[in-house]
DNA sequence: AAACTTTGTTTCATCCCTGTAACAAAAACG
DNA sequence: CGTTTTTGTTACAGGGATGAAACAAAGTTT
């Protein structure tokens, strides 16, 4: 998955500051405006995956800048506001808000609050996009790669008990078979946002899926100079 | 016909007079709750023709509650939740919810609804017993997970006695057997409404339960990386 | 209000995963 | 056939993830 981006709409230089940086910290794109103004247009212009919006902006009132926004769009708000004010609550979340968060607020809660409010988002757009047709098992000579137990089962049902690391990797290549996937891109889709810093870290996890695959390690070809290929074929040269 | 009498359990006051005055102009007899502790007994005592049910209750587990007015009662409840979550909405329906309505929401749907849940009853009646088949104990290696009365019985019929957050974690598990289930997937089950700080206060909770499971302590198989999973197999690798 | 229960937090030790390095084997290339 | 390049294998160490114990905070009961 992809970082996600944020809006953060703060008067506030420190907490701009503050909460930019730890959202950073915490793997997010951050774009930050001071603003009312710019806060519509930019809302509406990019696609970002969250808003955090602090209700007490100097050159408007924050509520009505929440439906200004959904006329547009559909991105998740989270209204920040200073006073633990019930009505006031009640209104934005009438108003189209998805979540409010009263100042003080420590760091890891509001950090918690965009990571439900991403992936509620996120259920979202499986059930009622795809409605329920997710690969859960992956079928090949007999194996099965079971995305909800994160596990794989061989012919005679037994678990091959693959690490995270070795699941990740075979469901990439799984996923795309007939398909010659480099290294790099094997990596990115197995270690998100992490940079390669070995090439041969890959290989190392290919040879241990291998010997976990047993007689039919042959299911993940080498593609010399390139990489590998996953192939559920009748047969493999 | 005569006026139907809805029964509101809602902490928050404001939402308490505007839902109720808005359903008395619909023509219903309204009454308000505002605590858990006194809905079970008023759910029991009176005769309601449908029962509104806020989950985020101050004083109580809102989903526990379904169950709990279940026991002694079959009016339909219709379940508002403060956010969008397929699997709670599926705990709840399987808990004895009759229908699952996400805040916020316009007074016309929750009118609407509520219509449909009278004429469903209604239509019920005449014909027979209820469609779907609710979840009410939980079998699993001669244990038994007993929904109603909260509390699982080991092989020799003798109660764990679980606090109630050991219970629905493991609940929550029971009912999505053989899957991996993230903490903070897990946290979300059995916390109603709060946010998780601590990822790892999920694994205390599994550690505590593992004890009470004795023998059987494999039963929660830990996903790492991941999270959790309920195994009621032959096996457990 | 005190005692108790329940649950979240911290800390520490352990275990397992995984990247790294080193070397062997195989393939490509002349 | 020898050299070079690429890949497979093994061993190892660092780090991350998990479990257990102890503690603290919050809630409950009396």
């Amino acid at each position: 998955m992809q970082k996600s981006t944020i809006l953060i709409i703060e008067d506030d230089e420190n907490l701009q500051t503050v909460v930019g940086q730890y959202l950073e910290d915490d793997g997010y794109k951050v774009i930050t405006i001071g603003s009312f103004a710019e806060a519509v247009e930019k809302a509406a212009i990019t696609d970002f995956h969250a808003i955090l919006l602090d209700l007490v902006l100097p050159d408007g009132e924050g509520i009505n800048l929440i439906s200004k926004i959904r006329i547009s769009n559909t991105t998740p708000i989270i209204v920040v506001s200073g006073k633990n004010d019930t009505m006031e609550k009640i209104i934005c979340l009438e108003m189209g808000a998805d979540d409010y968060i009263t100042k003080p607020f420590e760091m890891r809660e509001l950090s918690a609050r965009i990571k439900a409010v991403l992936r509620r988002t996120n259920d979202h757009q499986n059930s009622e996009e795809t409605s329920g047709e997710k690969v859960e098992k992956i079928l090949f000579k007999g194996w099965c790669l079971d995305r909800q137990q994160y596990e794989l089962f061989d012919p005679d049902q037994k678990a091959a008990s693959l690490t995270t690391g070795e699941f990740k990797l075979l469901e990439a290549l799984a996923l795309a078979p007939k398909r010659a996937l480099s290294r790099e891109h094997l990596f990115e889709l197995t270690h998100e946002g992490k940079y390669d810093v070995y090439d041969r870290a890959i290989d190392i996890q290919i040879a241990r899926l291998r010997k976990k695959l047993r007689k039919d390690a042959k299911l993940i070809k080498t593609v010399r100079g390139v990489g590998y290929m996953f192939i559920n074929d009748t047969e493999a040269a």
